[in-house]
DNA sequence: ACGATATAGTTTAGGCTTCAAACATCAGCC
DNA sequence: GGCTGATGTTTGAAGCCTAAACTATATCGT
């Protein structure tokens, strides 16, 4: 059921003049359809994984991620370290690690050098566990992804990393602000 | 380049170091990565657009998106029809709809023909100030697409079509338990 | 050494989200 | 009227998430 046209309100006569952009009122809605189109797709294919990873393992999406950044440390990480790759925050990972280590997943420690600081790492249960559930999920992500040709995976990989190069360029620029008379 | 050859997933035979697992399924990883970086350029820009939000307006992009779906529909809309319409739970609109009212921007009613309802209708003040969001909100994802150019922009939107309806297609369709020998 | 500043994590308050169960009402049937 | 089942919404418990305030430790400048 794709009830998402955003039925924007028409901008009228839109001149196309790319160079001025944000002042007049330009007809932004493909790029807003895309942008709707994007949302929508990645809410589809997480919620289905959100819903498989609760059924099969009991477990969730961020205690997934979580687990596969430390299998990817064996020698443990910092939380800081940890909330900066998960792209969340502190606290977040505060509670999130709690939980994990009381379904004995991971440990916590405090490395002797810096008392402030806890590494976590994964117990040997930890890693085993999450073994299984990576199997599945990458069979999950392909099944899902079945429809698209091998070339589909590849345009659709290096258009969404225009895509992101985009978005990144644009949010770590300053604030485009009004710049009178930039001659 | 791994072509689609004969899957032959038999994990039995790796007694190798168990944190190579998530990189060993050659089959796998193209859709995988595809599916990371989805799920990464979604989440920096939703992550953006909520800044925004927050920062400009005070609001939410939930908020946002429950008032959107109010401008549409004129004469209001009760709360099953909502829930449908964004896509989430029952009681998560309950909630949403109840600080929405709070604040002015709705109003509740009970349909007179069926008392178990809930119609819910923006305000005109709640009109004015989604108005006054949405076109700021077209600029933002107008400019964090900037990047792209015109042709790009219908190549993804169409691109994430297919990848949407071979979604669709795998959750829609019974569950395939074993992969049969394919040609 | 001492105070200022920076860094690592935790806590707090509040919002979003889900599921399951409860509640309220309606519509049909006897 | 009084059951029964369906429908529309709310509630409660639990988890995820953030920003801001806070604690504890480290480091730096003097």
């Amino acid at each position: 059921m794709s009830t998402q046209s955003p039925d924007q309100p028409q901008a009228a006569a839109l001149a196309d003049d790319v160079t001025a952009i944000v002042e007049a009122h330009p007809d932004h809605s493909d790029e807003l359809r895309l942008w709707l189109r994007l949302l929508a797709v990645s809410n589809l294919i997480e919620a289905e994984i959100r819903r498989r990873l609760r059924e099969r393992f009991a477990t969730t999406l961020p205690r997934f991620d979580l687990m596969a950044q430390l299998e990817r440390a064996p020698d443990g990480i910092l939380l800081g370290e940890l909330s900066r790759r998960m792209m969340v925050s502190n606290g977040n990972v505060t509670g999130l690690v709690e939980r994990l280590a009381l379904e004995g997943h991971i440990v916590r420690e405090t490395p002797e050098t810096d008392r402030r600081a806890t590494r976590v790492r994964l117990t040997a249960e930890g890693r085993a566990a999450f073994a299984a559930m990576a199997e599945e999920h990458s069979g999950w992500v392909a099944e899902l992804l079945a429809g698209l040709g091998e070339s589909d995976v590849a345009d659709l990989y290096r258009r969404l990393g225009d895509l992101k190069a985009s978005v990144t360029s644009a949010t770590a620029a300053p604030p485009p602000q009004k710049r009178t008379g930039d001659a």
